[in-house]
This record gives structure tokens, C-alpha cells and sequence, in this order.
DNA sequence: GACTAAATTTCGGTA
DNA sequence: TACCGAAGTTTAGTC
């Protein structure tokens, strides 16, 4: 890895066409030959970049340029896209290369497929003498976060979200509409159950019939007993 | 910024939990307060990160920490949503700090507004005889990229994306649905534009009756004399 | 300030 | 490998 502070302007012309003007930013050539321009703030997303594969290729300004107080110039192709990055470098203050080795990559558990697991295990949440079908129920345009049966032992499809939006209660739709021409599963009802319900989300469920479900995830979690790592 | 090299661990708690075990990794202090975590690959995004506003506080490791090699441990915490990013220290192997200024931002031209522009103009690409109305038709619940005539003067919603995926077909149908509504608009057919059509975007898109039209770009692009401006 | 839609989305899983 | 859905999504624009 190597890491340049430096005084440059940057183009970009690809996908889209994006231009920085001059100002003191941090360049960051990875191993893998991706290159990041950074600034001191707006975290987590650099102003620019280039993924890999790509290749670098460092070359002197023309007259022109070099007047105009460019002193050499990154150019940054894809392989694959034709994308292309130029970074047009006025003046060097930090220039270091890092020996990291590789990463052994990160482990995460993330929050939507443990929502799934725990309603699933607490079924009753959803409603009194409610049973677990199955969690990942497969249709022919992918997978219903859980099928369960109601007390009267009727269908019911659950889709689960963090954070319920309109898309969410779409996608549960059109798995209803599939299900509910199946006659082994029909009449198939729906719940909408996240963290947290938008009001839009809620008035398009409620207007197809789709009962809404807000998981109080702390309380759910709090349930589990297998659930005290962390802290 | 401050740049530092370092053989770290680390581990995040908040809206996920995550790991990382012990590497050699950049770590990346923002003006702003924001970390950033680094590895040699990977483009783009960081392993680990907290966004602004945060507070990075550089605490002592206890007995069993330093027997086990943390030679110090940076607590980074959000004010607001109780996140908690704990890096672990082993070694350091590299530590400079450098002033940037304030950074005078990107400027970029995106592909979708391009994209509108383009067909807005091009029209009669939609079909022999449409003339525009207007972009961005204010709607209920959210503006029509263009609404056109057909050559029968019926009204005709235009949807453009760069990538047509489902979610764009859902949001032309609720679009339609409600114009539909309008006496003064209606009948309305839909079309769906796009650099890309999915197939599965496709089949949902003629099940409901919207015709899909796949739009070349840099043939629009060539068309407009306006737009000789990079390389 | 809330909400919606786009992103050079990126990233991971599965058929 | 293509496609589909999630993301600690983030970010930008609009009402």
C-alpha cells in the first residue's frame, strides 16, 4: 500500500463524468492496484476511485500542463469498463509504501438474518397459536423470510425488515399474489414485520390487506438467552 | 489526517457485530473525527469504519490486554446512535499526521439526469410521431421522469433508469396506477427506459402491460452536438 | 426535518 | 456465471 498526501486535481470519466478541483487530498494505491482519493472529511466513501483490475501509469505532463504547475500525472484505466481516472498531481508532501500482507477478512453477523431467526423462534409474537412453517420458503421468485400458519391453521407469509419501506411491502406482494394461486397454500395472508414501519409503508399494507408488525429488537433479543456475547 | 499503520484488531458493535482479527491495516483519523479501517484489497469501501460525529478517546490496556501484545486500545463511540468501533493495538508501524484544508468538493454529472435530458430531446425514439410534455410531471407521490403524446395525442409516462431493475417497473405502475385516476389524463400507457433491462424486470414490466425500450447511450450521446466536452 | 429515490452503488448468496 | 436482494447501506434532493 502505498500513500501519497498530495496536491492534485482529479477527473473522472466513466459511468459518469466527475471533476475535483485543486486541493491537498490523500491518494491511496492498494496492493491490488485500486486507487482511493480521500479527503479530511465526508467519511467512509472516498471523493474517488478506481476498483480493481486496473493499472496505473504514471506520466510526464506536456508543456502545457507542467506551466500550468502539474509536475506528473496518475492515469488510472480499468480493465474491463474503459473507465478512466486522471489525477493531475501539482505537488507532492507525503509519499510512503506499506508492507500489510493480506487481510484475513472480516466476520459479521448482520441484523436482518438475525431478526429472522429470532421471530422465528418466537412465532408467538406474530400472533396467538401461530406455528412456524418454514424460515427461507422457497416460490419461484425467491425466498419468503418465514411461512407460518395462523391458529385456524391458515398460511401466512412473513416478510422481514430493519427498516420497512415501500419496496418491502411490494416484494411481500408479489410473493402473495404467487403463493395465493397455489391451491395447496391459498388463501395466504401477509405480515410486514421491522424495526421500524415508514408511514407510506404502512398505508400501502394496510390499503393490500397486509398486516403490519413492529419488532421491538432489544426485547426480542433479550428473550434469547443464547444471545449474551458481545459486552 | 492522521495516517496510521498498525497491527490491530478489531471488533464493532452496533447496528451489526463484526470482527477483525489481528493484521497489519491502515487506519485513517479524519479532521471530522471519523475512522476509517483499511486493508491492502478491497476496493472502495473500508473493513470497519465509524461515521461522524464521533469522539476517538486512546485508553490503556489492562494486564491481561498488554500481556496478550495491545500496546493501546482506541475507543471510537457515535454520539448518536450508541455505536462502539474498539480497535486494538499491537504495533505500530507507521504514524504521520498531515493538514489537508477544507476540501472544495466533487463536481459530478450524473448518468439518469443525462440520461432524461437526452430522451427529453430525442424523443420520437419512444415512437414515430410522440412529442414531450414536460419532465419531471408532478405527481402525488412523486414526479414522472417524462410524460409525452403519443401520435393519437394519449398521455404516456416515461420511466428512465440506468439500470432497469423491478423497483423501477413498480414505481411506473404505482405512477400509472394514479394517473389513471385523472380524467384529464387518462388513458396513460406506461414505457420503461433503461441502458439495461433485467429479464425478470422485463416479464413483470409486459405482464402489466408497460413497454420496455432499452436506450444506447452513447448513440444518444453521439446524436447531441452539445456534449463534446471530455477526452 | 422527514421521506424518497439514486448510487461510478458494493457485496454476498444461490440457482 | 447471472441474477436477485441486502447493506452498519450512504447520499442527495425535495416536500
Amino acid at each position: 500500500m502505498r500513500l501519497v498526501i498530495a496536491r492534485c486535481s482529479v477527473d473522472y470519466a466513466g459511468r459518469l463524468s466527475a471533476h475535483l478541483p485543486l486541493a491537498t487530498r490523500l491518494l491511496l494505491l492498494k496492493a491490488d492496484g485500486s486507487v482511493l482519493v480521500h479527503s479530511d472529511s465526508l467519511s467512509y466513501k472516498p471523493l474517488n476511485w478506481m476498483s480493481p483490475p486496473c493499472t496505473v501509469s504514471i506520466i510526464e505532463p506536456d508543456p502545457g500542463q507542467a506551466d500550468a504547475g502539474v509536475s506528473e500525472i496518475w492515469k488510472v484505466t480499468q480493465a474491463k469498463t474503459a473507465d478512466l481516472l486522471v489525477i493531475s498531481i501539482h505537488e507532492i508532501l507525503h509519499d510512503s509504501a506499506h508492507e500489510l500482507g493480506l487481510d484475513p477478512g472480516l466476520q459479521k453477523d448482520g441484523v436482518e438474518a438475525h431478526l429472522q431467526k429470532l421471530l422465528a423462534e418466537q412465532i408467538e409474537l406474530v400472533g396467538h397459536g401461530y406455528r412456524l412453517v418454514r424460515r427461507e420458503y422457497m416460490t419461484a421468485i425467491g425466498p419468503v423470510d418465514i411461512l407460518a400458519k395462523d391458529d385456524a391453521c391458515a398460511s401466512v407469509a412473513i416478510e422481514i425488515k430493519r427498516r420497512g419501506d415501500i419496496d418491502g411491502v411490494e416484494q411481500l406482494t408479489r410473493y402473495l399474489q404467487l403463493m395465493n394461486r397455489d391451491p395447496h397454500l391459498a388463501p395466504v395472508t401477509g405480515v410486514f414485520a421491522a424495526q421500524e414501519i415508514k408511514p407510506q409503508a404502512r398505508t400501502l399494507a394496510q390499503d393490500r390487506g397486509i398486516r403490519c408488525l413492529v419488532l421491538d429488537y432489544d426485547a426480542m433479543r433479550g428473550l434469547d438467552d443464547s444471545d449474551s456475547r458481545l459486552f
